[in-house]
DNA sequence: GTCTATAAACAGATAGAC
DNA sequence: GTCTATCTGTTTATAGAC
């Protein structure tokens, strides 16, 4: 077996900490090796706690998954901020706001997606959800992914001058985020194939780059349209 | 455990009857459950083949395994044709050409990644691979991945006059196609925000408009550029 | 709250009958 | 080539000591 090089080791110490050591472990065993490939023993283990405690904290195997759907809702409206709880769109925002917006989140977007070891873990849960969903996906789902959908298509109805909810529009707004996450699910792929021995700053910088350069492009052609 | 709705079904009959079974079933569920979620005893049940028949036919789990990842590249070069297996692309190819090509190939893979239910289990089973590579990645990245990715990077330079082995040009290539696998991948989170109950040939036409859409986009934006 | 011991089920591999 | 029986190890969940 494969040595485990987790970020995740923060060892059980004060009350609650084994919950949190818990949670933190098992959002990395289950993003990478899937609900039932991982054992509870290993979890415990990569938190320096025992195995007992997880039924104590969250009464099992499934209430451990079903808590770490919830902590990855927190951790990224934790990250997002504003731009996910703050007030809605206006629907009288100037284009050139709503093209700059854009552009900012699409930049943090690859720099939480692709560069944060975070991103990773996340994705990969996500990814297992959408492909197996269980109760965990809605967390998710309305916690996270409808309301940044949501947000992305008013902004980009905004910009590009169409209506928010036209399927086009929502599926533009996927095609611009399918585009980012692609560069971390096939990151493997992308580095072999670009040379690059690691996916960091530099190399996200350069991912940035033409994904800003896309969303211009597709924005200016949208544009002409109407 | 859910109802297993594969379209992998075929019984074994004749000789190497079994083998071809137990792959189909094998590559279903991995691409579903995970290799180590995966049982011998379901692959075998689903494939209606013995359990010994794995050991015979494969050597046990892992050459089983590797048998699956050997199917996909067949499966994609008999799909794919002269696409993959023809001459490489001339530097004097017409740019007309390269668009009208990269186009069709934009279309041919939404057509199987999107809406083909083999499309749904070879991108799954290879997200696994790219997630956690084992040797089944090293057949599939040089068998198609990299093969693919050339041949697109070199339309992709002809047709908007940059350098084929350019990063701008490999990164690109790498959204347009990600953000069709994405459509796959997150096909839960897009039925769900689109209100489609499934996606077939209505919803991948829909797919297809928006990729080509985008494609023509930065095409023009890049051919700007020089 | 944390830990150990154990129970009941299930895994992959294999040997050998047919 | 196919199938059954069985071995050895590992899984989750639980009961109860501390």
């Amino acid at each position: 077996m494969a040595a485990i090089s987790t970020t995740a080791q923060t060892p059980a110490t004060g009350p609650d900490q084994t919950r949190l050591a818990l949670i933190r472990a098992a959002l990395v065993l289950f993003a990478r090796n899937g609900y039932e490939a991982t054992t509870t023993r290993e979890i415990a283990s990569t938190a320096k706690a025992n195995i007992g405690s997880i039924a104590y904290h969250f009464g099992g195997k499934e209430g451990l998954h079903a808590a770490c759907a919830q902590h990855i809702v927190e951790t990224i409206r934790g990250i997002a901020g504003e731009a996910l709880d703050g007030p809605d769109i206006p629907a009288d925002l100037p284009p050139e706001m709503a093209v700059a917006l854009l552009e900012s989140l699409i930049e943090r977007m690859v720099g939480f997606i692709v560069a944060r070891p975070e991103g990773g873990e996340i994705v990969q849960f996500v990814l297992r959800e959408l492909n197996r969903p269980t109760a965990a996906l809605n967390t998710i789902y309305y916690g996270v992914f409808e309301p940044t959908h949501k947000r992305l298509c008013a902004l980009w109805a905004i910009a590009s001058g169409s209506e928010r909810d036209a399927d086009a529009t929502m599926l533009t707004v996927f095609t611009l985020v399918g585009q980012l996450v692609y560069f971390r699910i096939g990151r493997e792929a992308v580095s072999r194939r670009m040379g690059w021995k690691t996916i960091g700053a530099e190399e996200a910088a350069a991912i940035v780059e033409v994904a800003r350069f896309n969303l211009r492009a597709i924005l200016a052609a949208r544009r002409k349209e109407t």
